[in-house]
DNA sequence: TCACTTTCGAAGGAGCGCTTCATTAGTAGC
DNA sequence: GCTACTAATGAAGCGCTCCTTCGAAAGTGA
């Protein structure tokens, strides 16, 4: 209802420029008569349209491709490369880095190792070496950078401000938007990693176009994002997802089945212990099958609760275990089937370590896409 | 990426058009000057808008307002009566239903009893009676009638079929919404009693303008339901808000403790039981005070699983035990505090029960937007 | 070299919204 | 009852955006 916005003529030509950027970035170079037909518009307009796009710098024109008939038609495509984004990943063990087109087109990715227990300054310098590592990788500058989009774990505020993190409590109340764009002056965006992992599986992975989707990240620590509508769903307090504080559904402790597991040798230290259960687990040592039983039987129930609360399509399970899906869907699959109301497809990450980039990527590509085609914005604004 | 429309200059006439629209309905009465300064239009394109509006039936001029400056205003309002929608709420002892105007503002409503064991048809008879005494109280025939909306218990899918009831097990696949359609030849919409609940609260009830909220049906039955982002959470099959089902939840049997409650009297119909005991507690007596709770310790448990995974800004508590809102209140807010990262508002409804009805006409009203204000829709109808 | 296909570019026309300005219908003051 | 003031009205003229139409151009294939 706020949009109340009545349109001059200029509001229908921009109207008409943004779809044309949201055809030619669908689909390859296309010619001005394919582009014209998709966006419904004459051959003489979109002509206009796409001169006026060429010149503010969002669309290039190709060269014609030869060996069709007919008179060659000129070829229009996006410009992705006129702007870069940046997705990070801040864990426990590596600061992640990986430097996109507009269109989210991977163009380089670092890796910066730190120790957990690394103060905050440590790890605010490996972000900036992670960042700075893909930009003379992919020979881009600072002023090309149009958006930085960090995910972090913990509960972050619309502002960038840390609210609350398990895993790293030193980062409690910092601005982390702040400190970053004092590093990098663009635009930052800051979100919980869950939620990136999440959206990551919903545009690109293995639940790519699902429009309701549950996120389960399992490891260490337990984490949970839901997608709802094809957006990930923030919470009013960004605080979504944290089913884990809830000790009924048996996810804080669940990890420890595997933690304590009887073939986990003597010394191992804690980050692989879990590994050496599920490896025994696939290989058939009944020991170990019952600490993952155990486990799953938990895990179960607070996914039961998501699945039953939201009806998701789709549930992926991401976070370090997910490397043993193997060993965990089917008895998963087995325990929702007998608590849940309709059973969504149970389905395994495809995106594994990179998740969380990729998906602080796609949502610097969705904040941009919102940014130009919302219905009370401006026009379209030229790209340097 | 599915509006790839580009634009014509009728286009943007229908956007203005759609604009002045919105702008009536959000305000009364108003000038024409008043109108073009609130769609950003000039007062001649609005004029030449407002005329094709009153042509189509949409607006009419009503007489200027006396007692102003300079020259008297021609005035316009939202011809909201040019047709009617219809709200029912098939209740395990009633069916209710009211007739609103195309604002949804209730014109007429009515109550037909049923016996809660009653047969299909029988049922289904009470709802003609109900919707027909609706039109009848209102004067309105049925060609005036553009949509019904339909309530009930269970699991509805999106063509209006009910594939569970738990209230009236013999709805099984019965095509409910063909039923009606058979009666009254409009369109006819379905949806669960429990999320109709919920939007009516967050229109025009205790959560009005809430985006983010989760309505709590407490009542001999539990239900929930969650409005997310403005919009009602359905779920992929329809089935999101039944964490009733599971058992971890605590909250299926939760009812009984107020049941069971030694300060029931002997041979009090199992309906009015838990009246009882929530009126004994509201007295103080500690037999009930303890029975209540042990129902406010299992309602937090499924509650608190909702907060954790959605995070809304306001939890609302309706259903049959919300006239005790002040008895269950005080304690549900202190369990959820010890539970919640982030507590929520915690308020009763307001709507009690007309909720479902109401509910039912806003799901209408929301229907009618969307048809006309849809990114793709058609140019305006005439609305007869 | 010629027919064929498809695109290009220019010209003319229609629809929509904007600005401007004299006119009109009320209220307020004397 | 007359005059000054106020604010809306209605008509005229302009500019922008998109449309249709048509001859010309630049390739392919025989």
């Amino acid at each position: 209802m706020a949009d109340l916005r009545g349109g001059d003529l200029s509001r229908l030509r921009q109207l008409n420029s943004l779809t044309a950027i949201k055809a030619l970035r669908g689909a390859g170079p296309l010619t001005l008569s394919a582009l014209a037909e998709r966006t419904g518009l004459s051959r003489p307009s979109m002509k206009e349209v796409a001169d006026e796009l060429v010149e503010l710098g969002w669309v290039e024109e190709v060269r014609p491709s030869p060996g069709t008939m007919g008179r060659p038609a000129r070829r229009y495509r996006f410009r992705a490369d006129s702007g870069h984004l940046v997705g990070v990943d801040i864990g426990a063990h590596n600061v992640r880095a990986a430097l996109s087109d507009l269109d989210g087109e991977i163009l380089a990715e670092t890796r910066q190792p730190v120790l957990p227990g690394a103060p905050l300054d440590e790890r605010l310098a490996a972000l900036e070496r992670a960042i700075s590592g893909c930009l003379a990788l992919s020979r881009t500058t600072v002023d090309d950078l149009w958006t930085i989009s960090v995910g972090t774990s913990g509960v972050i505020d619309v502002e960038g401000r840390v609210i609350y993190s398990a895993a790293v409590p030193a980062w409690r109340d910092l601005d982390l938007a702040g400190r970053v764009r004092e590093m990098f002056p663009c635009e930052v965006l800051i979100e919980n990693d869950s939620r990136l992992a999440a959206l990551a599986e919903s545009r690109r992975g293995t639940a790519k176009g699902v429009r309701d989707m549950v996120f389960l990240h399992v490891g260490r620590r337990m984490g949970a994002a839901a997608v709802i509508g094809g957006t990930v769903h923030r919470g009013f307090g960004a605080a979504s997802g944290e089913i884990v504080m809830l000790p009924e559904s048996r996810w804080f402790d669940a990890p420890e089945h595997l933690n304590g597991c009887a073939v986990v040798p003597e010394g191992t230290p804690p980050e692989d212990a879990a590994g050496y259960t599920l490896a025994a687990a696939r290989n058939g040592d009944p020991v170990a099958l019952e600490a993952v039983g155990r486990y799953v039987d938990d895990l179960a129930v607070g996914t039961a609760a998501m699945v039953l609360i939201l009806d998701p399509e789709v549930v992926v399970l991401g976070g370090g275990f997910s490397r043993s899906a193997d060993v965990l869907l089917p008895p998963l699959r087995e325990r929702l089937e007998r608590r849940c109301m309709r059973m969504p497809e149970v389905r395994a990450s495809t995106l594994g370590d990179e998740c969380v980039v990729v998906g602080a990527i796609d949502y610097a590509v969705e904040h941009l896409d919102r940014q130009l085609f919302a219905p009370d914005a401006g026009p379209l604004p030229l790209t340097r």
